[in-house]
DNA sequence: CCTTGACATTGAGTACACTCCAGAATTTAG
DNA sequence: CTAAATTCTGGAGTGTACTCAATGTCAAGG
């Protein structure tokens, strides 16, 4: 099944602009049609998808784009993929310490601050 | 003790230019010397130590800035920047879930080409 | 057949968080 | 005392990831 970019946008929510510059980057590149209309597919439905959890894990689009220059080269590239995706989860492994790290650390400062509230009150206390 | 944009730029490891672009947002506000010029003390270097762990936690300028202001209002204001900490917290423990869910899937889809890989040998093996 | 709507391209604009620059004043080192 | 260094302000420039606007083409519905 084909789409246009209209209904397509709809269909991975996603502006046809921003297609158009996911396009411009590299990252899907459709066929188009006889009078030059971009053609998406069930294909790009997944690819779009695939694209969006990689952003949301942080990775940018210039990262994203090496992936896809990759994907558009076949399954010879199998490999260098694999190894972009262990690269990223290693940096997702490394932002979850960091951000226990950070829990930490707010956890301690709420911690003072309840110490200096429970502070005032006893001095409220001892008038 | 008191410092210069400049040294203190070298205590904190924030350009200056990046100091007065805090000051602007009103993060940061030093006293002036008799010639306007900035004066941080040791307050400041811990003040920025907290400002640069927010960011880190991913708090946009804006959001520190809120914060910053309570605390330039006073001890009054403390209950208002807990709830800001907790809200913070809130929603690190969020991202900490969605973290997760990006590794999980990162791990599928590592899965997926491992497996891909698998077939590909066993295909050049039976030749 | 003609209007409406979807799509095309190019280029400009936006938000965020800096980063850099020009021109002036003041401070410090030699 | 002079030259170099530091700081000041205002404003322009940068990179990222969109987002919008202007102008033009094509196609299907009434």
């Amino acid at each position: 099944m084909n789409y246009g970019i209209g209904k397509f946008s709809r269909i991975v929510n996603i502006s046809v602009d921003t297609l158009r510059y996911y396009e411009k980057e590299g990252l899907i590149v459709p066929k188009r049609d006889n009078v030059n209309r971009r053609q998406y597919t069930d294909h790009d439905v997944k690819w779009i998808d695939f694209i969006k959890r990689l952003k949301k894990t942080g990775m940018p689009i210039k990262d994203i784009k090496k992936y896809a220059k990759l994907r558009y080269r076949g399954n010879e590239t199998i490999n260098d993929r694999l190894k972009l995706l262990y690269d990223q989860r290693h940096r997702l492994k490394a932002d979850q310490v960091e951000l226990q790290g950070h829990i930490n650390f707010l956890d301690e400062k709420i911690q003072t601050y309840h110490e200096m509230n429970a502070s005032v009150e006893a001095k409220l206390e001892s008038k």
